[in-house]
RNA sequence: GUCCCCUUCGUCUAGUGGUUAGGACACCGGGUUUUCAUCCCGGCAACGGGAGUUCAAUUCUCCCAGGGGAUGCCA
């Protein structure tokens, strides 16, 4: 049978880091087995359920560049792909279960907030844990379990609010058998007792919507991260109860923070959207997160999602959550600059530049030229595209006339500075900068003879044309702006010098 | 509290019943160099603890500890 999985976000929050892993571990699989990735929108908590969310998601997939091969919006055969366009199915199948004899309809108020007083108080302590003591330890007391089923049904049809909850049998054991992490078994007696299935609004929790789903789309495998597992008996006892073949469970190890709790914004980005923004490429941040609890092949660190979809396979995937490290993707993002072409740099980078108003947003023919020219000066210099700006501010605006001090190469006064300055400018005038190998002679021996080395001779000349100590190399930055612009630089940093050379 | 999961360098990981326990990032040295980077070379650094099984355990079993997760009419 055609595998056939899922990814299946609520649209309540922003794409991040740890729900990507989740549908790039999913994708990846459907794809090293030849079978299909579904999107599915689990848009059941309507108060918390936005559009905005849902185009965030499009956005974020659209610009990592792995997709579903059914979903919302690209349809498929066993569509809707949105659950709150499948309302009627869930009503429909929780009440199936009561009449089966599965389910129950309860009328308790839904008085969570009392409840949450009560327990941060701890005034009612002892009250709760009496009310505990009834439902086996804890959770929902089953208070409504024993209501005599046609009366119950004929209240619920009545219009008397209510939900409809699964009935977890009081004992015996379920489990099931995880692909990584093997059998898990839990007691009756120990699984969250009664869990609602339809709420009062009529709309079904995750688990019902999920399960029903999840079996009406013949998903095969379901990869979620493990913070689901304590979920898992409910959902096999639905299927049990249905009377369905439950799909193969694979729990993924979860992503944390440094202070080794589940990631989260305090921990620095998250959202997929904020990468974007700081200048990371997609490459890098999937082939970091997809090595995030998983291996390939030993000793290789750098894949392509291509590589990724071909090498896949659950048993390279650890059992152990895994700490997410900014500083190595770091490494991998300076990776995949590196390995951009200078015509694709320019194109990365462009937008960043165009925010910095460095260039115009829709840049001219001259700009794209420059960009372009640009592009390897920085390619070996770059940790994200966004340090572009900063890098090749001096090639798209006049610095600032550098303060006299920071033109001092070290253990160098004013006087010897100008000196210096004055000799790179002859030297400059002299030589083309393109001619990178001529040039750099020239200066060598230039400043040789003027008892200077070449990088004292070159720092005053790199303040002055780049307004900057740290710089790409001079000569190939003269190159791209042009040697009369760079002339005139210095000719104002040499005046500047020696005004202050004259100050006693 | 209860239930569940996890445990190899600081981090991500490889690995085997007998290995100098390998790689990557980070870090520390050194080299190349025109500043900064890149690049190259070298170094540092781990099998959580305790019992077993075994000639031999990081590897298998059990216990413990530590960490994490769950315990919603959120997913």
């Amino acid at each position: 049978m055609k595998a056939r999985v899922r990814y299946a976000p609520s649209p309540t929050g922003l794409q991040h880091i740890g729900s990507v892993r989740t549908a790039l571990f999913n994708y990846l699989f459907a794809r090293s087995v030849g079978g299909t990735f579904i999107l599915r929108l689990e848009d059941t908590d309507r108060t918390r359920s936005q559009d905005i969310y849902v185009k965030n998601l499009y956005d974020t997939f659209r610009w990592l560049g792995f997709y579903w091969d059914e979903g919302p919006d690209v349809g498929g055969p066993v569509g809707p792909y949105t659950q709150s366009e499948r309302f009627a199915l869930y009503r429909e199948h929780a009440e199936r279960l009561v009449d089966m004899g599965k389910a129950y309809y309860c009328f308790c108020s839904d008085d969570k907030s009392a409840a949450k007083d009560a327990e941060k108080s701890g005034q009612d302590q002892a009250e709760q844990e009496g009310d505990a003591q009834a439902s086996g330890g804890f959770g929902y007391p089953r208070t409504c379990r024993g209501l005599d089923p046609a009366e119950a049904k004929r209240r619920a049809a009545s219009g008397e609010p209510h939900v409809i909850r699964l009935k977890i049998p009081l004992d015996g054991v379920t489990g099931f058998d995880d692909i990584l992490l093997g059998r898990i078994e839990w007691k009756n007696a120990d699984v969250n007792p009664d869990p609602v299935l339809l709420k009062s609004d009529g709309f079904p929790t995750y688990h019902l919507a999920n399960v029903v789903d999840d079996h009406l789309m013949g998903i095969t495998h379901v990869m979620r991260a493990q913070e689901w597992i304590p979920s898992a008996p409910l959902h096999m006892i639905m299927y049990e109860a249905f009377g369905w073949e439950p799909p193969r469970l694979c729990h993924l190890p979860m992503v944390l923070g440094d202070d080794g709790h589940k990631l989260s914004k305090r921990h620095g980005a998250t959202a997929v959207d904020e990468f974007r923004r700081r200048g990371y490429l997609e490459a890098a941040l999937i082939n970091y997160v997809a090595m995030l609890g998983c291996s390939y092949e030993d000793g290789r660190d750098l894949y392509s999602l291509e590589d990724l979809a071909r090498l896949f396979s659950m048993d390279h995937i650890n059992k152990a959550p895994a700490v997410f490290d900014y500083v190595k993707l770091e490494w991998f993002n300076g990776q995949y600059i590196r390995m951009l072409s200078d015509e694709e740099l320019a194109a990365r980078i462009t937008p960043f530049m165009a925010e910095a108003g460095l260039v115009s947003a829709k840049p001219s023919a001259l700009e794209v030229a420059r960009l372009l020219a640009a592009a390897p000066l920085v390619k070996e210099r770059l940790k994200y595209l966004s340090d572009a700006p900063e890098a090749l501010r001096f090639l798209f605006a006049e610095p600032a006339v550098p303060p006299v001090e920071e033109l001092l190469p070290k253990k160098m006064d004013a006087a010897g500075a100008a000196r210096a300055l004055g000799l790179a400018m002859e030297l400059l005038e002299a030589n083309d900068p393109a001619d990178h190998d001529a040039c750099e002679a020239a200066f060598r021996s230039g400043g040789a003879e003027a008892g200077l080395k070449l990088g004292d001779l070159l720092m005053p000349l790199r303040v002055a044309v780049t307004g900057t100590k740290v710089s790409p190399p001079l000569f190939q930055s003269i190159a791209v702006l042009g040697k009369a612009t760079a002339i005139q630089r210095a000719g104002k940093a040499l005046a500047a010098l020696k005004a202050a050379n004259e100050r006693p």
